[in-house]
DNA sequence: AAGAGCTTGGGAACCCGTTCACAAAATCGC
DNA sequence: GCGATTTTGTGAACGGGTTCCCAAGCTCTT
């Protein structure tokens, strides 16, 4: 009983809270739940019901009213749709403190990520090993992608390297990519694309932390003129 | 010369691309540029040139029409705005892979924020330096977060004593928190929370992989029923 | 078997953010 | 000076996402 209806047209905003999903159903699943309510869900993701239920209606309708969605095979039917179903292997450009935090990272795997290599551009570091995989040279780029089948990559190099290494990977067919090196990365429309980046993080924090304080010193109106 | 109009209300999808537009400054000043065009800062942040006059549009009349923005006055301002005209110190919870390389982390001085602290529970781990800084005890927080007046935290710890830790953080004060561990954290309304899941990140670029697989093997079409 | 109590699915209203398009304002060339 | 050119600032249209709300449908109790 596998039903996808229409597979295509799921909303961005969805697709993004879909693996938010899939942790929640896998954690209510350990805690042996086997149905669980959207309200329950909306908890365990951090988001609120109403939404849980609409995203989940665009993937079909898995629940069962009065009682809720089992845990189960709603877990399987999410996994299905975003292509979880085997593993994702991904490889990490750049073996400097992050790019081996990541390779070391012991929460991949039961999320369907799966290392698959590691490359760096300094010969100082070629060789090693991190988080159990010898370091490659990103010459090698090509080869690595085509031996091993990567369909994703992480670039993980200070961001003056970063668009060369994205244009290497893009060259060796990789079209999706996850950039921590804080640059605007110019890529052809059809590479897919998503950026993360901490300090930008940390200061969209610090602007609310900001204001809060200034509300709670300063009177709380709404015009500041210095001249 | 300092004009800060309506402090308030910046929407917040303005206010989290700010910290690009702040970098992409720093960049263009470095290259020599003094004024720029909103197409160019766009390019130089990777968004378009519309939402770039919005978005600054939020922050009061900076540009000159037919010349363009003042690179040095408008990142000045952008600064002032986000509270960026001191660092923002900020103390790392979690020594392990993940905590030592954001510890490590070069990037983060010229964007305004500083490492002030970094702690962990595991005794092994106390004492040790990471990053030029020694790793304390969770124990001491409280102490860490008055000594140094952090009012940033970032949780890098397994996910299962992420919830623990996000408590004491906030009995010790914190109101603002970045979590690098993929589990939706309970906290009271007065809390900032941000999310890093790296894991999700990656199966929202399979999603997509997954789609274009699908599309260019099978027929393009929508519709696909197995019972 | 029928009523009470839950819970989903989804229509509709609402809100926020992006894009479009253009008048206003500045500079430049002549 | 003055027209041509550039570029901002912003009103208006548009689109997508979220929230509200409730009928439909399931289970459980009596």
């Amino acid at each position: 009983m596998t039903i996808l209806r229409n597979p295509a047209g799921i909303p961005d905003a969805t697709v993004a809270r879909l693996p938010l999903y899939l942790r929640a159903l896998d954690e209510l699943a350990q805690q042996g739940k086997g149905v669980c309510s959207s309200e329950h869900l909306a908890a365990a993701a951090g988001v609120n019901s109403a939404i849980v239920r609409k995203d989940l209606s665009h993937l079909g309708s898995y629940g069962t009213r009065g009682v809720g969605y089992d845990v189960a095979f709603l877990a399987s039917q999410i996994a299905t749709v975003v292509g979880r179903t085997q593993p994702w292997e991904v490889v990490i450009v750049g073996a400097g403190h992050l790019g081996s935090a990541l390779a070391a990272y012991q929460g991949f795997g039961a999320r369907g990520v799966k290392v698959a290599a590691v490359v760096d551009a300094d010969p100082r570091l070629i060789g090693t090993t991190v988080g159990g995989h010898v370091v490659r040279s990103i010459d090698e780029l090509a080869d690595v992608v085509e031996q091993t089948g990567v369909s994703l990559a992480i670039i993980a190099t200070p961001p003056a390297s970063a668009q060369g290494v994205a244009d290497a990977l893009v060259a060796a067919g990789i079209r999706s990519i996850l950039n921590f090196a804080p640059t605007a990365l110019r890529l052809p429309d059809d590479v897919d694309l998503r950026q993360v980046d901490v300090a930008a993080e940390l200061q969209i924090l610090g602007y609310h932390a900001h204001r809060r304080a200034a509300a709670s010193s300063d009177a709380p109106a709404g015009e500041a003129v210095t001249s």
